[in-house]
DNA sequence: CCGGGATTGCTATCGGCGATAGCTGTTCTA
DNA sequence: TAGAACAGCTATCGCCGATAGCAATCCCGG
């Protein structure tokens, strides 16, 4: 089968897409062994960063919209890795609970050498400069 | 509302999704105009370069498989945008017609406004460092 | 103090894209 | 010539993002 040509290859969005597809996948494929998605863990890890916080919160600071969070916080909170209370009528105080650290704990481990995959074909200079550039194209979001 | 902290901002994984998921959501609201999909322009594309292929081929320059290459070609087939004739008993020599021609056009100068949006904060040298590097990581796809 | 706007969490539903399993028919090859 | 490989296809699932709209609650300005 001959190999085609594609001038994509030359685009900024489509080698970013094409890049993170395959990081996903692994990262998805890591989780899997603890029956989690990485929604769910992100979420996770958040929410162990930052007792208390709220829903709407977390939402902000992984771009996930306050609809989209509802599912993957009643999950977490079904295998009691999260728990919450109410702080007033409309919010609620999450935090991890003792079996939910003991995931984070191995979570972490497991996207560490995940991470290390990838990123040990670059020196860390590139890393870094990298993801600084990355984090420039993610705050370029069109506020419409 | 308080910003929470958040230190999957420091995992290339992470900050790669971010960054794709934005670049993604900008290409979809210009390639809308059109009425398409970007799956559906990227394969447009790849067929408008090399006449004659095959859609296997197609999807082996896309990383997208064979079975969800059919909805996408019908799609194309639909609006006439792409013509096909068969080869031998398995396999499609697909081409764009004529109208397909002047899709590809406008599709391209989308692609170019869309970059531009992005690429423009971006020095060029850092540019192509970055295309390279992605490269790299696309390349690293488990065998499994 | 109260009424209207903002906020929080929620339901329901859709859209796009990737993946898998398995089928048919065809072609290649040992 | 039989079996492997290949091309296209159906059907179906999973994950993630988005929208529209609801109910309860909170907050603030008049």
């Amino acid at each position: 089968m001959a190999t085609l040509t594609n001038s994509l290859d030359r685009l900024l969005g489509y080698q970013l897409r094409r890049a993170s597809t395959v990081m996903m996948a692994d990262l998805a494929r890591e989780l899997a062994e603890l029956d989690m998605r990485p929604a769910e863990v992100t979420t996770l890890l958040v929410i162990a960063e930052n007792p208390d916080c709220s829903q709407s919160e977390v939402g902000e600071a992984l771009s996930i919209k306050r609809a989209n969070m509802v599912p993957i916080i009643s999950r977490l909170m079904d295998r009691d890795l999260v728990a919450r209370t109410r702080v007033d009528g409309r919010s609620h105080a999450l935090r991890v609970t003792a079996a939910g650290e003991a995931v984070v704990r191995e979570a972490w481990a497991r996207i560490a050498m995940h991470e290390a995959r990838f990123t040990d074909q670059l020196d860390s200079a590139r890393l870094d400069a990298l993801i600084a550039v990355l984090q420039v194209i993610r705050d370029a979001q069109r506020a419409d």
